[in-house]
DNA sequence: AGAGTCATGTAACGCGTTACATGATTGT
DNA sequence: ACAATCATGTAACGCGTTACATGACTCT
């Protein structure tokens, strides 16, 4: 599922500016993609000359005119045959992980370090972000928060009560490159 | 960090070749990075003209000869320099989720069907790989394969609880289409 | 005064995948 | 017979990011 894919996805929710759509990824869809300017605005401009969406400009008075998009019923159609195909293997690229794979050629505090600044991006995000459902959620949207915060949760348990195997790692490398 | 830096890092394991290194990636890497031979194999060789690692031929009878890579001392300061550097945010990119996100526009079955296969790729992680830790393990592949584990165990078990928000949604919409 | 928000767009570039090319050996 | 494993490599292509370009309005 491409960028061009999930902008078609997100205005079957509603119809919104190239704008809008990037804050969608940024508040709703953070946790599992994201997506730049650069790749929303030219999607949006192909799918219009495409037929998959429509755009209605309005004028503004001080900044360029609003390009409100809206889906049509090709756009929808695209969509749903796009959610008919299996999924694929979720890409995943953390350099957090990567490191910690390489912790026995760090110093213990460097090790401590990366740990306290992942709890930290973890525990906002259980504190802010989820639990404040409101009424206006869908079922799926509250899911998919849900879903987030078990994953930080069970995160944040696993590196608090684990932490001491890789802090111990990298002590032991720094004792022996001493010794 | 790209896959030539990850590739760098795996020969501060020990020698490999670009075969094995693909292993490497596949077996204790997969669930947070992949590559293909595309981008080992000119990695490496790029590497080699760079002085980052070295290769050693190995003339092999009825296959191509066997290139095996080591890192050298510059090769290894490079790495510990990009291990120095604060690992940025995670990039995932997850179609299950993206799907389920908007699950009301699916059938009941095939939300039902999502959710099943992604429970038993789950549950033949937490089967498999989980849980056989050996004696050569470092402790940072321990920590990183009980890493998985937790975070999967939060999966299923979210799944399992959680999975008739987005059933009840379906069957909503389809219920609202029939009548 | 400076940061943040609203608002759109393009061009160059990077990085990696996919598919192709080759081919023996071993297990089912 | 067929698939998998071992083993390396290239070229085309796709997809997306980064940086640039522009500019007013609002909050601190």
């Amino acid at each position: 599922m491409d960028i061009r894919t999930l902008c078609l996805g997100i205005l079957t929710k509603g119809d919104a500016t190239g704008y809008e759509i990037k804050k969608t990824f940024e508040q709703e869809l953070s946790h599992f993609y994201d997506a730049s300017f650069g790749s929303i605005y030219p999607a949006l401009t192909k799918m219009t000359e495409e037929g998959l969406v429509n755009c209605t400009e309005q004028a503004q008075e001080g900044r360029p005119d609003k390009k409100v998009y809206a889906i049509t019923p090709a756009g929808r159609m695209s969509f749903l045959d796009a959610l008919s195909k299996e999924p694929r293997k979720d890409k995943i690229r953390s350099e957090f992980l990567a490191m910690l794979m390489f912790s026995d050629l760090l110093s213990p505090s460097r090790v401590a370090h990366l740990i306290d600044r992942r709890l930290k991006e973890v525990d906002d995000f259980i504190n802010h972000k989820a639990g404040c459902h409101t009424e206006a959620m869908t079922n799926a949207e509250k899911f998919l928060i849900g879903f987030g915060e078990a994953i930080y949760r069970a995160e944040r348990d696993y590196l608090n009560e684990n932490r001491h195997l890789l802090e111990a790692e990298a002590l032991l490398s720094a004792k022996s490159a001493a010794g």
